[in-house]
DNA sequence: TTACAATATTTGTATGTACAAATGTATGTT
DNA sequence: AACATACATTTGTACATACAAATATTGTAA
């Protein structure tokens, strides 16, 4: 039987059933996102920073201002905008004002990659959200928020 | 500025925003939880096997039922089960009566150290689902479970 | 101006994860 | 019995992640 028949069937606490559904969503979400992004050959690390260097429009973004966006804690900024660089969707220079910095951009080619994926991010979240009305969204964005905080 | 604050202050879809703080409440339990569990020497996916092992009551799991059982779709029950092993929670031996599977069962050193965990994990939980009320939280479960049905 | 602390990023190492291919065992068909 | 097929697990490889230590640059105080 699989944990979630268990979780269903089972005498279980509310608390624990709670927050096993908020993995179990979770999880669900990242796994269809994942195979969308691999299709086109980017993790869903790489595309967040995709995202974060779009935000900036036009200007660099250093190391630590990627790290403060981004939502897991990612130890390994460098080796990520690696990927992103030899697959030629970033570039990365040494900024000349504070040569400690460095300054992280989006190629035209990142940019249009972009383009093609938003669609579909769009859609495979819309699949989940679709299953709720606006009020049901609000409600579960005030739970979740309550829970966070 | 951090993501959240961004989605907060932007104009972003409804749809995006709960997507956004699924992620983000899983984020937050799964780092605290893995915290507490480091303290002790152990991953959250290690700590998870123990846990699926303990509730075979003494009955030895096999590995495809330990693959079934976990929670995210992991490739290596293999490895994950040698962790285990050399930390001495766990044994394994070839199943007598069809030589392809394995029988793995925790160790009294295992149970000992769930012993020690259970509250601990119990503490966690509750500090997030203490802040919801009981109808809150059946509704939080029942919105989770409408998106992801 | 030298020394020391603070900042920004990179590197090393161990561990964890994803996927495909390989290995070993059992079952069914001829 | 021989063969193909299905089943259960392991191994190889590439990549991702966590954490600590190392490197490089800048700012500051004696």
């Amino acid at each position: 039987m699989k944990i979630e028949e268990i979780v269903k069937t089972q005498n279980i606490t509310l608390s624990k059933k709670v927050i096993f559904n908020i993995l179990l969503t979770q999880t669900k979400i990242a796994e269809t996102l994942h195979s969308i992004l691999k299709e086109h050959d980017i993790s869903t690390e790489q595309f967040n920073v995709l995202r974060i260097l779009r935000g900036q429009k036009g200007k660099p973004a250093n190391m630590c201002v990627l790290q403060e966006r981004m939502i897991a804690k990612t130890s390994n900024t460098t080796r990520l905008v690696d990927k992103l660089i030899s697959k030629e969707l970033a570039t990365r220079q040494v900024c000349e004002e504070n040569r400690r910095k460095m300054e992280v951009l989006i190629t035209e080619k990142g940019l249009a990659l972009l383009e093609i994926l938003d669609p579909l991010v769009l859609a495979h979240e819309d699949s989940f959200t679709d299953k709720l009305n606006e009020k049901e969204l609000e409600e579960l964005n005030e739970l979740l928020e309550k829970i966070r905080n």
